[in-house]
RNA sequence: GCGGAUGUGGCGGAAUUGGUAGACGCACCAGAUUUAGGUUCUGGCGCCGCAAGGCGUGGGGGUUCAAGUCCCUUCAUCCGCACCA
């Protein structure tokens, strides 16, 4: 008998879907649409199995709702500007532009053969200028509506390379490539007013019922709304007073110093005169931005000797120091430090020998603070010793308030809702982005570029008729000769042209948008927008949880400021699924400079969950590791597509784990993925050897319809791995039954229905040899008879004290006497 | 450091709501088919125990008639931290 070919059987079905054009989506507004969408991949040379089961899970989502009528959008795009590109330039020469372009090439052709329904009259990458241009006039319009400005921040600065560092590009605070301690320096940038909408952008999580709880959680914390006080501290010397920003203005009276940022606009100023100063500030500002990094650097203090009064006893005066935790970011850049009830502050006060009050007890615990501080809870009572309310009991939550409606009503400071959220800082001083659309101009300033000189274009060479050299540190746009050069918008004069480029975050941002209309004139087209938005299914990794789709969701909404995407489209991703990895075993062994040897796959010979190497040697196996090339534990999509054929890597990441979990790919487990899809293709050859009248039709059409359900609501719900257990069930169902010809019929076809949105050449194999109507792909779905679903006998446990000792089966409408009844008669529990 | 998650047989995992723990798959064991290996098919398979029975969802504690599921605590692993995408 001959076996299931897919070599032959895949690209026959691919190429039959691309002649009947399925997957093309057209705005019809009689039909109902649905939008599914995965996180587009950024091109980095090939796809791997991440990719995969990204996109087959979106697959099946479309597939699924298509087979349920929907008018399915289903688009694939590349983000395609970034670092990357430019490292490779950097490390072997070319250039970024070709290098993305191959790679998209490469890529695309891998994807392919997947048999994905994926629209693909609609790509794009986010390197074309027609894409880039499009966002260019986006900055303007965005520019127009007041929800970008410039203002100054701080980068990692190389001071041997003389070039920003990127976070990644820093390691342990040193550059990457010169290996000089990285300092901070201070660049004029522009930024989006991501901040004016943290309370918008944080109320809103609630009505994202079908996202993550987590996702959600992560956002908010990041988000980060917090009540506290602001208020000054009276300077001793009459200088300026500071402006402090605390969540617990109850330990006031505990406090012990102010700090200030080393980035506050006192320390600069005292840094003016004072190279002590200076110094301690070129001190702490050593080493990454990273909040990690600020984080866990060793606490660092200066007292500035400045004085300042407490504001409830003017005679208490308290030094003022310069410390390295304090970021200038939030609040005001200031605090004052209560070390008896925050850790961090304990930590500098006893390395620096500052005196630690008491102003809270655990109730009943009058031990005063030694090592950890005792930080108030909200929701708990404590004992306050209290110095200006009145109360000497209450939850943390209540001595905030009541702290603050004291400060308020005598009248030195105020309450005041802060969030951690910052600006979103979009300038970049790298070649191989999107352009800034402004002109500087001695005359008139910053000027916006003028919309129909759109796209401003990256220039291909150095402007000297070579190919740009990336292996100078720097901005090749910086140092080309005319690209900059530009008459300035408004008054004509010449000018100059930004040569920052903008975050590649931009990019990602708007996409799902451009999507609905990829070749207007326009960001987007308000008809398609309208009817297309918003994304109904998003799927992607969890590394996204916050930055990329909290940007998306700003972009999403002053878009709709700009009048480009409706007001119905300001959360632009009705549901959300984050997906987990594929990963894979690492082997390895010790090498003889101590060093681990990393061995390929193929080269391990696996016996009960031992690993040998050819010569005997035994092998180390980790686990479920990430997969990288540096630890030789790839799998590559094409050879798995060689061998086994499309379907079968689609069933096997799809079946093995939860979509949200990691997965990992073993050959045993490709193998059982491909011996099934085998087997499915042999029950045809069942339906035809069965006779006309067999023995357990009923049984075999209820085994169907119990399927049907089953493989619908885990797809509904993202249970793909049981979907997939219940195909089994029903394969091995159908393997046993000794049913008729035609019931035996029913039964694979719709198996092959079922198994479509996952295996969908296979799925169309077998509809046609069975002689189902049309293509499976276009088929309608299934619908299971509720009637065939119910048992007519029901098998209750019998508990006593919760633990099982018998078992009785029952009618399912036996009346309740009944059963107990019979259930007291049982021996078990006569004893 | 801060924020978020995960933990169930040898392995991946299943288990609407607090109500029969281990569906389905892998591996393994036994048998059938095959010249043999592979394939395919049939059966077995949480742990201890001859059995009766006992134990069992990372560890410890609790709530409940009943806990994988709820609460407290603890350990381990993973993700994010604003210029990686």
């Amino acid at each position: 008998m001959a076996r299931y070919n897919a070599k032959v059987t895949e690209p026959k079905w691919q190429a039959a879907w691309d002649q009947a054009e399925v997957f093309k989506a057209e705005t019809d507004q009689s039909r109902e649409k649905y939008y599914v969408l995965e996180m587009f991949p950024y091109p980095s040379g090939r796809i791997h199995m991440g990719h995969v089961r990204n996109y087959t899970m979106g697959d099946v989502i479309a597939r699924y709702k298509s087979a349920n009528g929907f008018n399915v959008l289903h688009p694939m795009g590349w983000d395609a500007f970034g670092m990357p590109a430019e490292n490779a330039a950097m490390a072997q020469g070319g250039h970024p532009k070709d290098w993305t372009y191959s790679n998209i090439e490469t890529m695309k052709a891998q994807m392919k053969p997947l048999g994905l329904s994926i629209d693909w009259t609609r790509e794009f990458a986010t390197c074309d200028p027609e894409y880039y241009g499009q966002q260019q006039a986006l900055f303007l319009d965005f520019l127009e509506n007041d929800l970008v400005y410039r203002k100054n921040a701080v980068v990692n600065w190389d001071p041997v390379d003389m070039t920003v560092l990127a976070n990644e590009q820093v390691i342990d605070g040193k550059g990457w490539r010169s290996g000089a301690e990285v300092e901070r320096r201070e660049l004029t940038q522009w930024f989006f007013k991501i901040s004016d909408m943290s309370e918008e952008l944080r109320s809103a999580l609630d009505g994202l019922d079908n996202w993550p709880a987590k996702v959600r959680l992560m956002q908010e914390n990041w988000i980060g709304q917090s009540r506290g006080l602001q208020f000054a501290f009276d300077r001793v010397d009459g200088g300026d007073p500071i402006e402090v920003y605390t969540t617990r203005p109850d330990t006031l009276m505990g406090a012990s110093f102010v700090g200030i940022s080393p980035d506050h606009p006192l320390a600069k100023e005292l840094a003016k005169n004072d190279p002590k100063v200076q110094s301690f500030r070129e001190l702490a500002t050593k080493g990454g931005t990273t909040e990690e990094a600020l984080e866990k650097a060793e606490k660092l203090g200066f007292d500035t000797g400045i004085k300042v009064k407490h504001p409830l006893n003017p005679a208490w005066e308290l030094p003022v120091w310069i410390a390295n935790f304090i970021l200038m970011d939030y609040g005001t850049g200031a605090i004052f430090a209560c070390p008896a009830h925050d850790q961090r502050d304990l930590d500098f006060c006893r390395k620096y020998d500052l005196p630690v009050i008491d102003t809270f007890f655990a109730l009943g615990d009058e031990t005063p603070v030694g090592k950890e501080a005792f930080v108030p809870p909200k929701t708990e009572k404590v004992s306050w010793i209290d110095h200006f309310a009145g109360l000497t009991e209450a939850t943390g939550s209540e001595a905030i308030e009541t702290t603050i409606d004291f400060v308020e009503s005598a009248g030195w400071g105020k309450g005041v809702t802060q969030y951690r959220l910052r600006d979103w800082g979009l300038s970049r001083q790298r070649y191989w982005g999107c352009p800034i659309p402004v002109v500087h101009c001695d005359a008139c300033g910053v000027v916006p570029e003028k919309k129909e000189n759109l796209p401003i274009e990256l220039p291909y060479d150095d402007g000297n008729g070579k190919p740009i050299d990336f292996s100078i540190p720097g901005n090749p746009l910086d140092r080309h000769p005319n690209w900059r050069d530009t008459p300035c918008p408004a008054c004509g004069k010449p000018a100059q042209r930004e040569t920052d480029t903008m975050d590649t975050f931009v990019d990602s941002s708007w996409y799902y948008a451009r999507f609905t209309a990829p070749r207007a004139d326009t960001p987007t087209n308000p008809a398609d927008a309208a009817y297309w938005m918003n994304v109904d299914q998003y799927i992607g990794g969890i590394e996204h949880a916050i930055l990329h789709l909290l940007y998306s969701r700003f972009f999403a909404r002053a878009m709709h400021i700009c009048g480009h995407l409706p007001s119905t489209a300001k959360e632009p991703f009705d549901a959300l699924f984050t997906q987990g990895m594929v990963t894979h075993a690492i082997y390895k062994t010790d090498g003889a400079d101590g060093r681990p040897v990393y061995h390929y796959p193929e080269d391990v010979d696996l016996r009960d969950g031992s690993g040998f190497l050819k010569d005997g040697t035994e092998v180390q196996i980790v686990p479920s590791a990430k997969m990288s090339k540096s630890k030789n534990n790839v799998v590559d999509p094409d050879d798995i597509i060689d061998q086994y054929g499309a379907d079968t890597a689609r069933w096997f990441v799809l079946s093995d784990s939860p979509p949200e979990r990691d997965v990992e790919w073993t050959a045993a487990g490709a193998e059982a993925a491909w011996k099934f899809i085998q087997r499915v293709w042999t029950l045809c050859d069942r339906v035809a050897e069965a006779p006309e009248e067999g023995q357990g039709d009923g049984d075999l059409h209820q085994a169907v319809h119990k399927a049907i359900d089953g493989v619908t609501r885990n797809i509904e719900s993202f249970g793909f791995n049981s979907a997939i257990a219940q195909l089994y069930g029903l394969a091995n169902v159908i393997g046993k039954s000794k049913a008729g010809k035609a019931a035996q019929q029913e039964a694979v076809l719709t198996l092959a229905q079922l198994m479509m949105p996952m295996t969908p050449h296979l799925a169309e194999d077998v509809w046609q040899t069975l002689g189902g109507e049309g293509m499976v792909t276009t088929a309608p779905w299934p619908k299971a008879d509720p009637a065939l679903l119910v048992e007519d006998t029901v098998t209750l446990p019998i508990q006593i004290n919760g633990k099982r000792r018998d078992e009785i089966e029952v009618s399912k409408d036996m009346p309740k006497e009944e059963v107990e009844t019979l259930a007291l008669a049982r021996d078990a529990v006569q004893k």
